[in-house]
DNA sequence: CGGCTTTGACCCGCGC
DNA sequence: GCGCGGGTCAAAGCCG
């Protein structure tokens, strides 16, 4: 059993399937790669904006390792529903192309910047703050004056509807929950509709963290999990990780990358530490035969493929049996 | 016992 | 105003 993780290009829900049914018949040959592998927030950010974030670990860490078996890494996206980063910037369309990159189908159609998926999305605030939590508490203390507090309180945050950047993936796996090597806790569970599959929401249990996750099965391919996360971890990635996973690219890395941006390489991690690389679980490798073949097409006699040699160990470039 | 999951209730925004 | 759907809370229970 293989687990994929696919881009989502501004995954909202079932419209974010539909894409990605739209990729597959059109047979465009998807950006792969195998193993787990983190989606450093870095990353994100310096397509989103330079100084958008300067953490040392990155906003999103994301590493998967959803299983013993192999994963297919896709395009991984941003759904930047958020002003946060119309603040910072900027040519989203261009710069999505880098995130998403892919080339194909989704670099094409990217443009990553969507809308808001609307409603109740809209109280995403920083830790326990939210309006909702705020107007409950103030509701428990009981009595009319709670209710008028309610209208002001609703009307700041209305104020300051910031959403949070999120960021979906795709990824064809049996586990519902990615291990990423953040600690999450589980929140709430949520049927979804039209769909038999329910909807989790994770936190992360750092303190002080406010990101936030939903995981959901799509209902149109239950072998497909549909991971968004939500803001920036302001953390690195606890030590005491249960599963080994390397680090994505840093975004300087990604920012000095010669590639394109249509560039089906945009899902490959680029630069690893030390520490990363040993981490690898090398038994999950998996490397899909199409994608190596077309890299190695596009960068067989250029410097980025020697770059990327001495990058990546050789495993990456394994070919398939 | 602390951390996590489960789950029903609640709140909010939106569309009609 | 009402209903719906998404998101969150928090008590209870589970587990190592």
């Amino acid at each position: 059993m293989s687990n994929e993780t696919k881009d989502l290009n501004n995954y909202h829900y079932t419209s974010s399937y539909n894409h990605y049914n739209t990729i597959n018949s059109q047979n465009m040959s998807l950006p792969y790669v195998s193993g787990p592998c983190t989606y450093n927030a870095n990353m994100i950010s310096s397509q989103i904006g330079s100084d958008l974030h300067s953490s040392s670990q990155g906003a999103f860490g994301f590493c998967f390792e959803p299983s013993p078996s192999s994963s297919e890494f896709f395009n991984p996206s941003i759904d930047q529903e958020n002003s946060f980063y119309n603040a910072y910037n900027y040519n989203t369309s261009l710069k999505s192309h880098e995130v998403v990159g892919g080339g194909g189908a989704i670099a094409e159609n990217e443009t990553r910047v969507s809308a808001s998926p609307s409603s109740g999305e809209a109280d995403h605030h920083h830790g326990e703050n939210s309006g909702k939590s705020l107007l409950k508490r103030e509701a428990d203390d009981g009595g009319d004056k709670q209710r008028s507090q309610k209208v002001i309180k609703t009307k700041k945050n209305q104020e300051k509807k910031i959403r949070e950047p999120r960021v979906s993936f795709m990824t064809k796996t049996e586990v519902d929950h990615l291990e990423d090597g953040y600690r999450w806790r589980k929140y709430g569970q949520k049927a979804v509709k039209n769909s038999p599959y329910p909807r989790s929401y994770y936190r992360c249990t750092t303190q002080k963290c406010n990101v936030k996750k939903r995981v959901e099965r799509s209902y149109q391919d239950p072998t497909v999990v549909i991971t968004t996360y939500e803001s920036q971890h302001d953390h690195p990635i606890p030590t005491t990780r249960r599963t080994a996973m390397f680090s994505g690219p840093a975004a300087s890395d990604y920012k000095s990358s010669s590639l394109s941006p249509g560039s089906n390489f945009i899902n490959t991690p680029r630069s690893f530490s030390h520490d990363d690389l040993f981490r690898v679980p090398y038994s999950s490798m998996n490397v899909n035969p199409n994608y190596q073949q077309q890299q190695n097409h596009e960068f067989q006699h250029g410097s980025d493929y020697e770059l990327l040699k001495e990058m990546f160990p050789s495993v990456f470039f394994k070919q398939e049996p």
